[in-house]
Parts: C-alpha cells; structure tokens; sequence
DNA sequence: ACTGGCACTCGATAGGTCCGAGTGCCAGAC
DNA sequence: GTCTGGCACTCGGACCTATCGAGTGCCAGT
C-alpha cells in the first residue's frame, strides 16, 4: 500500500474540501484528479486515511472531510509554499508605501491581509519589549520638576514629569542632571528594553549617595514607562469575513468573535506562535483544536513575525475557518510580513 | 378613533415583538395586555397603523411588527426613561472606578455598556479638538533644538523636537524661549484647540522680525500636534452580541461588520448624533434607515455625549438591530455616559 | 364606536416517497 | 500483494402533500 499515493489522496481531498465546502467522494475526487487508478482504489485509500483519523465522514454514505489532524499532515507536507506572483507583490508594495507613520503602516497592513486573504488579519503593535533604546532625556521643568523622555529605537516617544525634591536649575543641579543623563545613556542606548530594565535597577548604586534619591526616582519613571508600554496593542480587520464561515456558522461566529475581543488571548496566541515557525515557509500555522482557546476550536491561525532589521518585533497573522486555503493565504501571510519589516527597517 | 388607544396597541406591539421576535396579533396582544377593549377593535386599530406605516405584516395572516417609523414614534413618545436601579448604577460605579489611566476608562467602558445593554458598545476617544490646552512648554535639547511639549486638560501629552537653527542655551536664547513660552500660554492656556490654532497663527507677528522664525517653527510643531491628535479614535466592544441578531442574520451581520471597521462611519455617526439629543432623556436615537450607511440599514444606534465638566468632548453609544429595547438601552447609554463624566472630570 | 362571529389565507410542521452520491466488500485480474 | 469492476446497501436531501392554527378582513348587530 503506497504511503505517497495516499498522501496524494489525502491532499486531493483537502484541495477539493476547501473549493466546494461539500464533501468530497471517491467518484467525484476522480473527475477532478487524474489519479491513475480506480475509485475502489481511492475507496481502500480512504478507509485506510479514515482509519488513521485524517479525515472522517460526517455520516454514512457521504463524502469524506479532512480533520484538524488531516490539515496538520496537509500543511505540515507543503515543502514549500508558492510565492505570489509580480502583480500581488507590486501591489502590495504599492498599497504598503503610501503609510505616513508607524499607525497608517499597521492600519494599511491589516486592512491589506485582510483583503488579501479574505480572512481576519491580526496585527500585533510593534512590541517594545523587543525593540532597542535610542535615547534618554532629562529636562529640568520649572525649578525642581524633571521631565524624563524614552526614545525607543521604533520612534515612539514615552515621557514622564517628576517632582524631584531638590533645585535642579543651580549650576550644581544642571551637573547632577547632565551626569545622571549621561550614565543612564551609556546603559541604555541601542540595548533591547529588558535587559535595559536590568541594568538600570543597579544604577543609583554607582552613584554618591547624595545622588541616589534622583537616580531612583528617575529609574523608577522609566521602568514605570517601560512596564506600561509593555502591554501590547493588537489591530484587526476583516472581521466580516467571518460571515462567509459557511451557511453553519451562527453557533461559531459568536465564540470566535468573543474571541477576538479578548486582546490577551490574542496576544498569547501570536507571542507563542510567531515563535515557532514551520520550517521552511517561515510561518507558524495552528489548526482549529490546536488552539488552546475554546472559542476557536473551529478556526485555523496563521502567524509569523514581523520586525524591523533582522530583530523580530512582534506578529502578524490571518485567523479563518479550519477550511481554508492554507498554502495560498500562507503566501500572503508571508510576503505582507516580508514587505511590513522592509518598510519599518527605512 | 381614539388616537390615544392607538398609540398605547402601537407601544404593546413594539413591547411584544421585542421581547418574543415574533410577529404579534391582536388575539396574543390582548393577552399580555389588558386593553380593555376586544379583539375586532384591535384588529381596527392595528390596520390604522399599517395605514399610517407604523407596523407592517410580513405576510398575509401573520401578526404585525412595527416599522422604523413605528419604532420611530414609540421612542419619540417616551417622555421619561426609567432610571437604572440602585444596585445597577452601583454596579457602573464599581466597575469603571477601578480604572487607572484614560485608556483603561474607555476600556473598561465600552466593555460595562456591551454587556448591560447586550449590544455592541461603540465610544469615541476623548477628542481633542473640543478639549483645551492646560500648558504648553519649551525645552532646550542640546544646543539648537528645542522639544514642544503640549499638555491637553485631558491628560495627553504631545511633544516635538524642533531644530531651531540657532544657539538656544546662551542667555540671550533662554530669554529668546522663556518670552516665547510666556506668550504661548497667555494665547492658549485654557482655551479650546480650535481656538488655539487661530491665535497661534499669528502670534509671530507681534514678536521681533529675528525672533519669528524660531517663533513660526515652534506654531508649525504645534498646529502639527494638533492636527495629528485630531484624527479620532473609536473603540468598540460587544461584537460578538452581533451573532444573537436573530436566525436570519446571516445577511444582515457582514455588512455591519464592515461598517463597524470604517471607523470614519462610526465617527461621523457619533459626531452628528451626539448634538442631537432627543429632548427630555439626552440620548440620540436613530433608527434603522435613518441611518445614512446602507450596512446599518437593519440597526439603530443609541448614542450621547460626554465629557469632562460641563462640556461634550465625546461620543459613546451602542448598536443594535432595530427590535431592540429602547427603554432600557437608552437608560443604560445615559447612565453610564454619565458617570464616565463624573469619572474624567475628577 | 365597539363587539362577536365567520369565512378565508397562508406559513409552518409533519409525514412519506424518491433519488442518487457514496460506501463497504468481495471475487477476479495483473 | 495490489488493484479493479461490480454489486448490494445506506441514508441524507429534495420534493410533494395534507393538516393545522394563528391571524386577518369584513359585516351585521348592539
């Protein structure tokens, strides 16, 4: 019994599911596919494919349909996906590069994944956790108040107004300032925010103690900034996509949307996936009860990350009914992320 | 013909056919509500009303339902709402005090007025066109730039770093910036930012002619901030109640999750109907093709204003199907806009 | 102006039949 | 062993029909 043939049939069966959401039969599979072999054939191969749980017959004598498991070995044997063709890439550029700032970037990606893909596209904001210090500001304000400024490597900009207790316009307070400015720039310039997090908690104990009171207030401001930011924003579109799920969807529609809403199971979602890609086509792909959230039991999840230079900043991803066009939305996936991280590195 | 009796059959259908979804008859009607007039007189009435295109029959021999226009004149002839309970408003207070920053509130908002109202909650940040200025500050950064920071009554921040093209942290410059910074808030400080805009555009006039220039950038960043921070956000929640819009919703809710994600629908939605209170409860109350976009044909949108003090700053409302309960939304949507107020002025 | 009565309409529901795509299995061919 | 053709069987969906009852409009009577 031929493992590849099976294979074949197996992915025949996907492909035909996916177009006509009916299922799919020996006869009919044969009309499409030039096989090369009988349907009593296909019949055994099936059973067999049935046998191991790939794909399961809604009722007795109806057409087979492919299981969560059945997608798993479908995508899992997609070597490698097709690249989009000239026409898609240009537009996407083209749709891309007329964003003016970081929010129109994320705003015109996830309405172009969603267009694209028909599906709901879901945009982490670029996370700050994994983005780098460009610069710490001190500003004196008024006589003893001090303005503390993050500059973060992404372009935005975290600020904080403090009441520092001391005169800070004396030619002595401008010294404290300009030193504490400078120390906390050597620590912190171009170094990713966790590990800036670390370094600055020992830094009020390199200074003279006189000056650790300022120091720790400042330190305390920027970790506050750092903790606040950290919480991570996610963007979406397409949710009327859902309303083409299938004729079956009211009982779905309702949970995944629920879903949806819940901005930390997304999160959990594409901070765990993006991490985990499918070798070789560089996104992550969990397919329905895969996915630790009830509520999403029938939909698939295709993620990958995004990021500006070679870092990886944060996720990006379409989610959709477990009956979807995996390789082709897969592209798509893939380029926009591709195209997004080019268009942050400038 | 009493038009009286009329009016109370048309509010015992709306009442009816909200609560059961089923179209009502005369002979159903009289039993949950003692008219104290019999069937036949009913039947009379009802067909004034389908006359006058208030209630409509979906067909031949089943009961009625009201119209947009029905619903229309049914709210329009609520002189009062009932308040919420006690334990209700209580239940608002608790859960929106515990908020800690702006973001948090419009949060914690949108998700108490989807889950009392059952709805979709839909709520427009705090704008900033019709907040004022609290303070605007000038900041030496190195030796020829200077940060714009532009502090709103509402608690946002907006900064600019601008390059001054001229030595800054010489005495001269200082007074250069303090004058500068003196004049800024005497024209802004308190006052609404439209009206800032104005002033500023010509305060460079009354400088010095080798101080407007630096005086012209520092407007520039300014009128910059402002327009930037005008683009309105919306944040919605409770999309998932869409899926509870009926069995025969499937038509109805893509298109309304479309509308739903232009958020410049949404906005001009709210922006027009929150200055159009309905007089005596302080709710706008549009009803189903009242409503300009084709998606929401089907919906009605309860909204109103709020604001820190005194004065709108803001949109927040709910959507939903046109068989809806209006009473209670209404007093939902009022409550709660008003503590968010109470919440944002304090 | 309201009521009771009556004939009529028509969607929803239930039952029954038919059809065909699809299946499993088996005996035979390669 | 593996594949093929054939055959009996299953069962959901489509279609038809009959029945039921809530609801209506209208009219004559109070």
């Amino acid at each position: 019994m031929s493992d590849e043939r099976r294979m074949t049939v197996l992915r025949a069966i996907v492909q035909d599911y996916v177009r006509t959401s009916e299922p799919v039969g020996s006869k009919a599979l044969l009309e499409r596919h030039a096989l090369g072999v009988s349907a009593a054939t296909v019949r055994n191969d099936m059973a067999a494919l049935e046998e191991e749980g790939l794909i399961t017959a809604p009722h007795t004598s109806a057409g087979r349909i492919p299981t969560d498991a059945g997608y798993r070995v479908f995508v899992d044997r997609l070597s490698e996906i097709k690249p989009l063709s000239a026409a898609e890439r240009a537009a996407i550029a083209e749709f891309l590069s007329g964003a003016i700032d970081l929010d129109d970037v994320v705003d015109r990606t996830v309405r172009l994944l969603a267009s694209l893909t028909h599906q709901v596209a879901v945009m982490q904001y670029p996370s700050l956790t994994r983005s780098t210090v460009r610069h710490i500001e001190l500003l004196p304000i008024g006589d003893t108040k001090l303005m503390v400024v993050l500059i973060l490597a992404t372009g935005r900009v975290e600020q904080r107004i403090l009441e520092a207790g001391r005169e800070l316009r004396s030619p002595s307070g401008e010294e404290i300032v300009a030193d504490l400015r400078g120390r906390l720039n050597t620590h912190a310039t171009d170094r990713p925010l966790p590990e800036v997090a670390a370094r600055l908690a020992s830094l009020p104990d390199e200074l003279a103690p006189e000056r650790r009171d300022l120091a720790r207030l400042v330190v305390q401001a920027l970790e506050d900034a750092l903790a606040e930011e950290r919480e991570e924003r996610v963007v979406m579109a397409g949710t009327a996509n859902l309303a083409r799920f299938g004729p079956d969807f009211p009982l779905s529609i309702g949970p995944v949307l629920e879903a949806l809403e819940e901005h930390v199971v997304l999160l959990k979602l594409f901070g765990t996936l993006a991490s985990q890609p499918l070798p070789g086509t560089g996104v992550a792909v969990t397919i329905g009860h895969e996915n630790p959230h009830l509520g999403l039991a029938g939909t698939s999840v295709i993620s990958t990350g995004y990021g500006a230079g070679r870092n990886v900043v944060a996720g990006l991803g379409v989610l959709g009914p477990t009956r979807m066009d995996y390789p082709t939305t897969m592209a798509c996936v893939r380029s926009v992320a591709t195209y997004v991280s080019t268009m942050l590195t400038s």
